[in-house]
DNA sequence: GGTGAAACTTCTAATAA
DNA sequence: TTATTAGAAGTTTCACC
């Protein structure tokens, strides 16, 4: 849980990888001027703290089918429930995202679905928990920003 | 935008590279009992379609000293101000994802923050764009679901 | 810590089926 | 479309700074 100490030729790498996880070690090393022994083994000690946590592809979810996102706000009946409703929402491969949260709600979720019908019966689902005493639905119009490396980049030129 | 058409292998070798990109095209041929060269060729042509958009780690934003999560409804004056107020968030990198959102708000974003001070301040500088009446903030207490992972293999077990 | 080179593995593109 | 193959390229280890 700990924060952990990363030195300016970790960043250069993480920026690098952070845009294709496929970059040759022995690009990283042309570019940052070390070799690429160090590059692994860099990149090795950063897997093993933690830091990177793993990979992943980014893909296009319109085109496998998957274009309707709703953000579904959750009112419990009461709070010590949430565990349970969480581990119920977990069951649901559709909700792609979960918090617990203060302010208006007490669970607030991300739902991925092939169209309306299909986010239909996601939400009714969901309705349907023990203990979920009301939800509110947000359904995006249009994802604008999602951008994670932006943040990234800009987190790796603060030291 | 269109649906892409993809049989059974192309849902197998996506479900390897889903779990790490890095994982060998050697290994991935023995899995599926084809030859590495047939593993190259119809990732490059999930590349070339688009359906694979990129690659990118998965970090501890934790350990990189960034552990606040909120989300923020906005509820503009107008609502034909919308890409402009998308416009300035998106200048925001600590916004990491926006939607354009039917129900309660207009739009609806997410920040990361170092802390609760850091957070107040991405705050009042969505605040203080113009077009903006009035937010409100969901402070997540716990991420307690993240993962897209189930989602793609229920997707590529659909078929 | 880092390097450079050797040994090993993987990628890639051309050819053939 | 897929398989094979061989040369190019990348990864990983290790003795030595």
């Amino acid at each position: 849980m700990n924060k952990v100490k990363l030195d300016e030729i970790d960043h250069q790498i993480l920026d690098m990888l952070i845009d294709n996880t496929r970059t040759p070690f022995t690009d990283i090393a042309k570019k940052l001027l070390i070799s690429a022994g160090t590059v692994h083994v860099r990149v090795k000690k950063m897997e093993e703290s933690g830091i990177i946590k793993g990979s992943s592809l980014t893909l296009d979810y319109v085109k496998l089918g998957y274009s309707f996102i709703a953000y579904v706000g959750i009112f419990l009946e009461k709070t010590h429930q949430t565990k349970f409703v969480l581990e119920r929402l977990s069951q649901i491969p559709y909700v792609t995202v979960a918090h617990i949260t203060t302010g208006k709600f007490n669970i607030f979720c991300k739902i991925r679905a092939k169209d309306t019908t299909h986010a239909k019966n996601i939400i009714f689902k969901i309705d349907d928990i023990e203990g979920i005493s009301r939800t509110e639905t947000m359904i995006s119009l249009e994802e604008s920003i999602n951008d994670k490396r932006r943040l990234m980049h800009t987190i790796f030129n603060e030291l």
